[in-house]
DNA sequence: TAAGCCCTATATCATTTGATAGGTTTATTG
DNA sequence: CAATAAACCTATCAAATGATATAGGGCTTA
């Protein structure tokens, strides 16, 4: 998985006409180490060796083992925002608005329910990414706070509002909360127990049909919990 | 929480007459840290220190670390078998039988989502076993095939094959596995992920009203999965 | 060309961690 | 009582790990 990220340093979508620097090199590396090992269980010889680079080059660029991993939780609240943001940012404003109606509000779950999909079932890269915050989330190393804070917590509470308007009520409740986390637990599993997954489902969840069944169970699943 | 563990060895259930041996305190408090801290994150002398010995009564007990995590692995499937095989296999029992209504594999996967409900907002020591069950499914320590093997995987195909009655099918299809899968991962996060939850939710998942909130979810939720 | 800065490598340190060698105590048994 | 084995401890080792002191190369700039 590293190696295969080792030798695509580019995403296909940025024609970037400079190399990659060898700050991003050890970045990305990080990313993936972190998100495949947890905080504890990745060294920074492993990430080193993995980047191509010696030990003190981390040192360098991001103080220490720490620094590394916040940079790493940054990296990823900016790529997340550039990718979640624009369907988060219209939703919330629909629903600061106040003039939402329940199927609106039914349509947006809808809508942010299938960007999240498709955030666990794209590439390996964005993959990566997603396995780095849910681990993160439950280890609770240099990243939590900054994760939590700037992408968690606020999707969240964007889909408990919106849970809330689709049942019929102005205001969130506590059950409104408890059913966005579990709802959006249920797609979590999928890439944070990705091995589990795919044996139990004989093939990866990022590969057809299970990427097309995700999605259905996933809109079945909210259309029970808005149920009236 | 490890300390609250050892002050309090035995469950209020076993009025055991012979104290807890040396070998049971350290599978237990060995049991609390692998949970917590991962196989990596948690070290040998920590869970020397939590119960009371020195290094080599590990190694004496257990061989190594490997065999100590090993055989909390083996010590939670026989207390989850305890717990959760009265329903499970009464489940699979009325499945295999083949005379099971859709309604009544609805009112089985009730049954079945309500014990596991109580499972995770149980005592800490039944939570405990089962942040170690779901910690290890997505680190894939030592102990991963057995539990994957006789806990996680048995349990998901019953859950599977309800649910395909449920929606009038004789056989599982692929969907239905993604369902059970996603259903019970809804739930899996709400232990995995405690300080967020508790964060998010502003109080222990475990306590009043979000034990019942949860049950509740997790029913509609269901509903919306079997829904024709 | 010389000075200075950015970036990276070699070599090394102190700590942590898993493991073990050898001795001591306690209980059991012939 | 002597002998044996079980259970545990002290002391220590070797490997792994995070960190760093020091030096070298390449680039710009004066």
């Amino acid at each position: 998985m590293i190696d295969r990220l080792l030798s695509a340093p580019l995403s296909p979508l940025e024609v970037s006409p400079e190399p990659e620097t060898t700050r991003q090199r050890i970045l990305r590396v990080g990313m993936a180490c972190f998100a495949q090992e947890g905080f504890a269980g990745a060294t920074t010889r492993m990430i080193a060796s993995a980047a191509g680079v010696t030990l003190p080059v981390i040192a360098y660029h991001f103080g220490n083992k720490d620094g590394l991993h916040l940079a790493c939780a940054e990296e990823i609240v900016e790529q997340h925002r550039r990718r979640l943001l624009p369907v988060a940012a219209a939703a919330r404003c629909a629903a600061d608005d106040g003039s939402l109606t329940a199927d609106q509000a039914r349509i947006w779950l809808e809508k942010i329910l299938a960007t999240l999909v498709a955030a666990i079932t794209a590439d390996d890269e964005q993959r990566l990414a997603t396995d780095f915050v849910l681990r993160e989330l439950s280890e609770q190393g240099p990243g939590y706070h900054l994760l939590y804070e700037e992408l968690w917590k606020p999707g969240m509470e964007l889909v408990a509002e919106l849970i809330a308007i689709a049942r019929g009520r102005s205001a969130t409740v506590e059950g409104d909360r408890v059913g966005a986390m579990m709802l959006l637990a249920s797609l979590s599993s999928l890439t944070r127990d990705e091995p589990v997954a795919s044996a139990f489902l004989g093939g990866s969840a990022s590969e057809e049909p299970h990427r097309t069944l995700i999605g259905e169970c996933a809109r079945r699943m909210l259309s029970g919990l808005i149920a009236a």
